[in-house]
DNA sequence: AGAATTTGGCAAGACGTCATGCCAGAATTG
DNA sequence: CAATTCTGGCATGACGTCTTGCCAAATTCT
């Protein structure tokens, strides 16, 4: 009862985060490149390799799994993001291609993770809620950050315009991104990053331009 | 066999059309307000008020209905689109308002419609292919529009950053087109469209300086 | 080595959906 | 009015998935 034996050298608590892991792993393989609808209790448990009664030991259902793959690839790009633009140079522009080629590029190498960012939420009414927190959440940094270069001042006077601004550029970002890894897009990655960070700063300097005017 | 007896005053012909465009318009609320995952033979025939009998005869799969509701709403939009360019004046950002604005006033008239568009095609295997082709299309629609403004010279110049600007505009318009019928940004529709062809000229204008110079 | 625990494989009933078929009532044609 | 055709309701077998439970093999602790 009060089990929690270790097994291979490996506790218990371990053991359950390990198995809960490859479980996480298992279901971003599937919906990256199935869909979430393909995601099924057998299916992601013979993925895993794991037995389908271990399933239930971390997951009430297939929807939470589908949150957990999010919440993982999510926490993975703000981390990438964050310490790019700490390590970039003080300059408006040098930071905003940080941060972009931060985005891009941990998207772009492994296209599973762009389909289960942009594409997925989407679909799944489980993800719609968090789809739109997370973008929230990204307009926010997107404003803070040109508040840094601009001047606390320039919060007021950009108001709604900032998060307008802001969430065009994330859906800019979201439609080229997919479109070039799609094959859409006779560029190379270096120019994708170029041009997005080039309409970020064009769009950036309107947005300020004409709210405070 | 050879059958077609008029019925309530409808020959069979038109009959059968009506139940079609019935079960569309019951593809688009289930579609539009539950996701696409919801959309069942019985549920469907059930809101159309048919008899699931009725679905394979106009329908093989759900997948088919998912194709069909996305194609009325996208043919009412690419018209809604042309007509209202081609009433608007010979301006470049007259055009441009035009376009924005019965695009979005056709979608946020009927958020079912914006969710249709730019939300299920990411999530349905069915229309992921269908949805790149709609990208494309808009992205030469905008192309060639902008070709009639800069002069058809511009073209070859343009090149490759024509196709990312126009995804990139595309990208921006369903961001903060959802947003908004979200409730996320505190602004009216008609401060929505005009930010949104403020953002459509500068981008348009950064795209046609840079590639030219 | 022996007892206890962990693990994987498998089976079962329940549930929802699919696709088709049958039947009786309603409407139309001759 | 009789025969034909259309329509709606219902039922069926098949299929895939879910969730739980049991059993034997593997591994660990005493």
């Amino acid at each position: 009862m009060a089990a929690g034996r270790a097994y291979a050298g490996v506790p218990a608590a371990q053991r359950r985060a390990l198995r809960r892991a490859a479980l996480v792993a298992a279901g971003l393989d599937i919906v990256g490149t199935q869909g979430s609808a393909r995601l099924t209790v057998a299916g992601l448990c013979a993925r895993a390799g794991l037995n389908e009664r271990y399933f239930y030991e971390s997951f009430a259902s297939t929807d939470e799994v589908l949150g957990a793959v999010l919440d993982d690839v999510l926490a993975e790009l703000t981390s990438a993001i964050v310490t790019a633009v700490a390590a970039a140079p003080q300059d408006t522009r040098a930071k905003a291609r940080a941060a972009i080629a931060a985005a891009i590029e941990l998207l772009t190498d492994d296209d599973r993770k762009t389909r289960v960012v942009f594409a997925e939420p989407l679909a799944a009414p489980a993800l719609m809620a968090r789809r739109a927190e997370v973008a929230r959440a990204f307009v926010a940094l997107i404003v803070g950050q040109a508040q840094e270069f601009y001047g606390p001042a320039t919060a007021l006077r950009v108001g709604s315009w900032g998060d307008f601004g802001a969430a065009y550029v994330l859906g800019g970002l979201a439609e080229t991104m997919t479109a070039w890894v799609r094959g859409d897009l006779a560029i190379s990655r270096d120019e994708l990053i170029d041009r997005a960070t080039d309409l970020f700063v064009v769009v950036g300097e309107h947005v300020v331009g004409t709210a405070s005017s």
